[in-house]
DNA sequence: TTCAATTTTTAAATGAATCTAAAATTATTA
DNA sequence: TAATAATTTTAGATTCATTTAAAAATTGAA
């Protein structure tokens, strides 16, 4: 059984993975953790010996078969306890992410299997990001971020790339919400911000960075 | 704030209070916490530094005004908890106790508020418990150990003393519920038995320590 | 009321998770 | 490519929760 700190840092690494970054770096980790290096690199030791990364040293890390699985679990709570605050629970989709931190360490099989039916086996955490089965399985409809689609294209708005409470705070500021329809009017060379149109009502400019941050589906 | 260890003590010493022992002696904490008696000794000195509890060296622990406030709130998000995997997940009444044990100790004043609300301010926990309001209040109408009652009363069960795994599923299985209406027939002098009817139904004979644990109303 | 049994505390260790500082290794750049 | 810079690991401490063993205090029985 992983202990709270394990868990924490197996979850980082594999997002870290999934973000793109092969051999996932000490400091990258640390970072990610908010704590030293030093104690990353303990971590690292401990989790390969656990079998849940593959890692040697000076070498990074990525997570091992085993290691996924146990990752995708965890991340599958978080999730599913991040639909329950905001469904059930009525929390807005900016206040969930801390309380699913702690959520997500409660070692309960039969907690999961409930939760999930009393949420009606949802896919999708509140952010937009897939809930993986009980399985660790995943399935997730392609999806582009808004700033490298043309002007022209027009898209519902599927997820947000990193769901930290700034940046949702900003999109309830200006209305955009998970399932709005969004059409790209124009690009400005400029600064690669985009100008659209929500719900075919309100037109916005969105800064490069938010462009960046917002997915949309075919 | 308080460690998990922190509050599962002092929760501890808060129940052996309740149960009538004043001074909770060293012993019976390490007891009832499945630890040493060294561990709980360094745990008292460490919970009368933050003046949770009074106590002094080979006097027994007894808690503060604090102290008592921080157990209730713990106790408060444990019944709460357990009401919510009963009514909502489905959970048997002998399933919840070890979950909530782990739930009780999430941080967030805002779960806990709405969790109440979701649950329609429930006064009961699935044992029959009374779940202390938010400033740490309990109201609860007089109830009596069948044990003690004559033959000729008649009640309501309306909580059990112990809620242990193996006391309830025999409840379960003898068809004895919270609500259950329950007469009391015959006392049997040889071993303190007692002869009841359930929902005028049913007869039964149930133990002397069976009748201690469960209470009925007036 | 004394002294032996019991209880409680203290002392010394261990393992987990963290830190700072120093050493080792790798990467960069002149 | 050799020195310097950056990264990573290791060494040594600290804090927390626990243990075992020994010492101290209390209790209670003769
Ligand atoms: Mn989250
Ligand atoms: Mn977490
Ligand atoms: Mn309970
Ligand atoms: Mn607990």
């Amino acid at each position: 059984m992983l202990s709270l700190s394990e868990e924490n840092y197996l979850k980082a690494i594999y997002h870290l993975s999934e973000q793109g970054k092969t051999n996932v770096s000490t400091n990258l980790l640390a970072e990610h953790m908010g704590t030293k290096a030093a104690s990353a690199s303990d971590m690292l030791k401990k989790l390969s010996q656990k079998e849940l990364i593959d890692y040697g040293r000076y070498q990074g890390a990525n997570v091992s078969e085993s290691g996924k699985k146990m990752a995708l679990q965890i991340i599958r709570k978080h999730r599913l306890w991040e639909v329950f605050l905001v469904e059930k629970l009525k929390f807005n989709w900016n206040e969930v992410h801390e309380v699913a931190e702690q959520l997500e360490h409660i070692k309960s099989p039969l907690l999961i299997k409930r939760l999930d039916e009393f949420l009606n086996f949802p896919k999708k955490d509140p952010h937009g990001s897939p809930i993986p089965d009980e399985h660790g399985e995943i399935k997730e409809k392609p999806q582009f971020p808004l700033a490298e689609k043309p002007p022209g294209f027009e898209g519902l708005v599927v997820a947000v790339k990193d769901p930290g409470n700034h940046f949702l705070e900003y999109l309830d500021k200006i209305g955009i919400y998970l399932g709005a329809k969004l059409k790209i009017v124009d690009r400005i060379t400029f600064d690669g911000s985009s100008e659209v149109i929500i719900d075919n009502k309100k037109t916005l400019f969105l800064s490069k960075e938010a462009g960046a941050n917002i997915l949309l589906s075919e």
